[in-house]
DNA sequence: AATCAATACTTGACGAAGGAAATTATTACG
DNA sequence: CGTAATAATTTCCTTCGTCAAGTATTGATT
């Protein structure tokens, strides 16, 4: 028998809460090993497990291989129902609204993005309102299925209160998002902060999978951080935290409009790399992607400055390996960003500055899909089905 | 009735766990603001409470003070009973042993120290054995409550097995210290790395109290760093965390040791001090004191030599507040250092880089007393205690 | 084929931790 | 001196998870 959604907490027991987020994270597990890895017994397990695959949330698959020796009862291990709930995850840029839908499985089923002309909270709301409604509505038929939306927004954002406190791009100040975008779309909200919701998706179903310790870094018109530490994700006392892109690498470098000097966002941020490449050219009218565009053709000066960005993002990266020492690193470009221009002088700048074994972290640098913001919008929403 | 030392396990229960560690680190509470802290109903609290007591861990105040607004039962608060039991702690420097014996609240009982002429395992285990007779043995006849022994080398040290991997001053390579250790003084050991048990010590008996996150940055020969987040100490996936002095904060800056380049310790390490101050003077045998001298004297290129080291020691402060936020940070100078002479520099670096919100975080800069890294020891044994 | 060994899972009794509510203790205040 | 207010304790009870026994399903062995 299926439950029907929004019939309150998914799990009731922290064990239940557990077996839940373990098949979630780690994929198809059998009961025994599920019992192992959180230190249940067995029995605890089979408890756990059986209203959730009664809800439709966790299915019993068939035994595909041996685990043991040879003799023994084939495992029939839990998997997650991917299709049981859908979740919307809608990021709210400066320019515009991206959203997706995802499964249970964190997998992006549609995805959509509507321009924003006016970014006033009304008419982003009216907009988010349409966005959603057209993505449930949209091929796929999730409305049925779909109760929470996730939302990403970069900035100062409270998520256990859903205000945005300030939004630089939007210009928001402590606007209650949550409780409005509930109103107009009739969903439980949940309101992150950009990166974090990021670093989030990448943790729980992405390549920090099962890390104790985990860091995020885009790169982009900032250079921002997102950090897992000791198994959750680090907040900052005072509000400030994973601000990679205002660690002074520099002691001679540019001054930051943030008030420091070397930033690596004062060095490597795109705004810095159109400034220097326009001074390098002389032409005040060039853009990032004529910067791109004459780095990838040859020019050695422009090369010289993405070079330069790339080593001092490295220093930064260095500084996180140093400092936190997480188990993995990965670095993502934001939309179409040059991260072919940086990625050499991103290792080299980390590999000269990391300390002893920090070298050893690995670091993953590649391109992000635009789309992936919303789908980090989406996995904190998912995320809040097991951790309200 | 007091129970024998050494009868098994503190506490049965993770609610007694709670109420002590409460109890331990923020001072005397009554049982119904153990409850609310905790989360517990205040019979719990009650239960967890009673074993302790019998035990002698626990004292019942009589209620001092008035907590309500006028009427009802006064409290009568749950205290340490600090002389229950005693702790050795003992610091392992390449150049001596620091010893003191503290009580349950990590006072200092005794102190005492020994010279290291041999650094061999077996010289300094002999050693050992003899300090902590001589600290157990004198005034205070504190043998008889002692079970516990924590010893704090610098260096890579796995507290769980209690092995020193490597330890750069003693020449020490996987050293099985817990072990060696218990069968020399017959006292259970835990043996953890300096910079983090002053962490600990810090985090549940000093400034750090209370806070979820909080850094302790130490100033001397190295630059290090010890950090909690999310309320657990940092270890790093790789073996390394906390090396502040390695990030590079001046791209321009001398090379170091470790291969980077303006590494903070390159800059403002004791080292790099006397090397500066040597080169500025021409004085090939001028010693630390002898530059702490004459920048107190007024020598303005020394003094200017400090000051640099102090900016790049608070650039690299910045780089921890702008990454993981601490709640408040503690600055800490090695046995006699100058830190008179950084102080300014250091909060001027640190205001500059420190990004938002970040400049609000708290900065302790104070000397440290030398045996503080031995009641650091002590401390992570008071832990165990609890925390096995 | 029949049996055994090995492994996965389920079931039901049980224990223990913590909660709810009533009770006792101790004060201030009228 | 009674009443209100707060603190602590006691008693009873719920419930989560374990234990130990039992069932299910396979490969290996005779």
């Amino acid at each position: 028998m299926v439950t029907e959604i929004g019939a309150g907490a998914l799990t009731e027991t922290p064990a239940a809460t557990a077996v839940f987020t373990a098949v979630l994270t780690e994929g198809p597990l059998s009961r025994v090993s599920l019992a192992h890895r959180l230190g249940l017994s067995s029995a605890a397990v089979t408890k756990a497990a059986r209203p959730l695959i009664e809800m439709g949330y966790l299915q019993e698959l068939a035994a595909t291989e041996r685990t043991g020796p040879g003799a023994g009862r084939p495992a029939s291990p839990l998997a997650i129902q991917a299709d049981r709930e859908f979740f919307v995850g809608v990021k709210i840029t400066g320019d515009e609204l991206i959203g997706v839908v995802c499964d249970l499985c964190a997998d992006v089923r549609v995805s959509a993005h509507r321009p924003l002309a006016d970014l006033g909270v009304e008419a982003v709301l009216t907009e988010l309102g349409l966005l959603v409604d057209e993505l449930l509505d949209g091929p796929g038929g999730h409305r049925a299925r779909a109760r929470r939306l996730g939302l990403a927004v970069s900035g100062d954002v409270d998520r256990t209160t859903g205000l945005v406190r300030y939004s630089p791009f939007l210009q928001w100040h402590n606007v209650p998002l949550r409780e409005r975008a509930a109103e107009v779309t009739g969903l439980t909200v949940t309101v992150e902060n950009d990166v974090k919701a990021l670093t989030t998706a990448e943790h729980w179903f992405g390549e920090g999978v099962g890390a104790e310790s985990f860091a995020l870094v885009t790169v982009g018109t900032g250079i921002g951080c997102g950090l897992v530490v000791n198994g959750r994700l680090v907040s900052g006392s005072h509000g400030v935290a994973g601000e990679i892109g205002h660690i002074g690498v520099d002691a001679t470098g540019p001054t930051c409009h943030c008030g420091g000097r070397g930033c690596v966002e004062a060095i490597a941020g795109t705004p810095a790399i159109v400034r220097q490449a326009r001074e390098s050219t002389g032409r005040p009218e060039l853009t990032i992607d004529d910067a791109v565009s004459l780095a990838r053709g040859g020019d050695e000066k422009i090369g010289a400055i993405f070079a330069r960005g790339g080593d001092a993002i490295g220093l930064g990266i260095a500084a996180v390996a140093n400092l936190v020492g997480p188990a993995r690193i990965v670095v993502s470009g934001e939309g179409l960003a040059a991260y072919d221009l940086f990625e050499k002088h991103i290792r080299a700048g980390f590999e000269r500055q990391a300390f002893g074994a920090a070298v050893e972290c690995p670091l993953s640098i590649r391109p992000l899909p635009f789309e992936e913001w919303a789908r980090g919008a989406a996995a904190v929403s998912i995320q809040s089905l097991v951790a309200p």
